[in-house]
DNA sequence: ATTATAGGGAACGAAGTCTTCCGTTCTGCA
DNA sequence: TGCAGAACGGAAGACTTCGTTCCCTATAAT
């Protein structure tokens, strides 16, 4: 397969991934900025999605998915319970669903699969957060509207390049891990440290 | 003094606060979000700054010289060293000038006298952190900036009203300084857990 | 060669925003 | 009592931004 099929096939994913980072950057972003990002003209996103609510519905879906299937995998996970808990809090950093699904939350009308899967999604966080406690390696005084809020929190690190962004919120993660974890523990910090030029580079061009 | 030059008084620090919970609610509100939230016409807004650009400044400005009251404050404190780190901390979220500070950076044009604050503020908050880290009771593998970036974290909070996002943001720094504070300790967290309910809810009205 | 499909991007209409402007109210003073 | 002008409310103006549509071109399949 290849020609004009292979490029439109192309193209589908280029626009997702393109969707992705413009509005986890920025939710309000223009739907142009989209289709520059992804190198396409605006026509190839209007013959694939009709209106810009049904790209953000598409968007929000796929983050939902993303987050109970790292979920699902941590609950299968059969090992010491407090790593289980550990590789769930680094995957879902990882899959940065946070940034899009909250900042997204109210800005579009939320269809009736998107319920559901925000409805299984909950249980399941429910379910690994009742399951790390039982287990006795994660403070009881948290419930798992606090972990969504601390992973919230986390998501909201936006400082330089992608890659750097990733580094510094599993810095913090680590960091709050270590006041979560029982008993108490205390590691090395990965990554380097934020920097005082990394603050104030913000200053000069728009956030 | 009464009657009209008082109105005017009040209608002054009327304004202020009104931009204030306005633009930390939503850094791009519109400036008639303001006077209504104020409840005065646009032109009493005109009438005492310019643009909306010089409001923004002036909050702006404002929002710093509290950090720097803040942060003096603590370095002038003779007892604990732990002790007035964490008032430092408890008290730049009390201020709350993360939010509007850092969120609005990059919107507008930083005067000359902000571009000093900004600076000074910058070494206030180095001196404490080096003052703390140097009494051996902070986490010595954490450079000002990161504390920053934690600050700021906690800052991004925003679920239920005022009240409620305070509680919710000293819960959480409660938690923070446990994992930062040497020697390692563990206290009971501050204010009641979050809940299911105070997350789900924001599906459905805006942000 | 012809038709169908994908895509580029200008054009359009609607909505939103900052700012100005004008008429009104009310105070302080002669 | 009469008046100058400060303070104000809010509509109108001028402009920008953004989602969506439309028209045309390029290419692949027949």
């Amino acid at each position: 397969m290849s020609g004009r099929k292979a490029q439109a096939a192309r193209n589908d994913e280029l626009i997702l991934q393109a969707a992705r980072a413009v509005f986890t950057a920025d939710p309000g972003a223009p739907i142009a900025a989209v289709a520059e990002k992804a190198g396409v003209g605006i026509s190839a996103l209007y013959r694939r999605y009709p209106s810009k609510e049904a790209l953000l519905q598409k968007l929000c879906g796929d983050g939902l998915k993303l987050y109970i299937e790292v979920t699902e995998r941590a609950l299968a996970e059969e090992g010491d319970p407090w790593e289980a808990f550990a590789g769930y809090l680094r995957g879902i950093v990882d899959a940065d669903t946070n940034s899009l699904t909250i900042k997204l939350a109210g800005t579009f009308q939320p269809t009736e699969e998107l319920g559901r899967d925000a409805m299984r999604a909950g249980a399941l966080a429910t379910e690994i957060h009742r399951r790390t406690v039982e287990a006795g390696v994660l403070r009881p005084d948290l419930t798992t509207a606090d972990i969504a809020l601390l992973l919230e929190q986390i998501a909201s690190i936006r400082v330089g390049d992608e890659r750097r962004i990733s580094e510094l919120r599993h810095r913090y993660l680590t960091l709050m891990m270590d006041a979560l974890r029982l008993p108490p523990a205390r590691r090395e910090l990965p990554g380097p440290a934020a920097t005082d030029e990394e603050l104030s580079s913000r200053w000069w061009t728009g956030s």
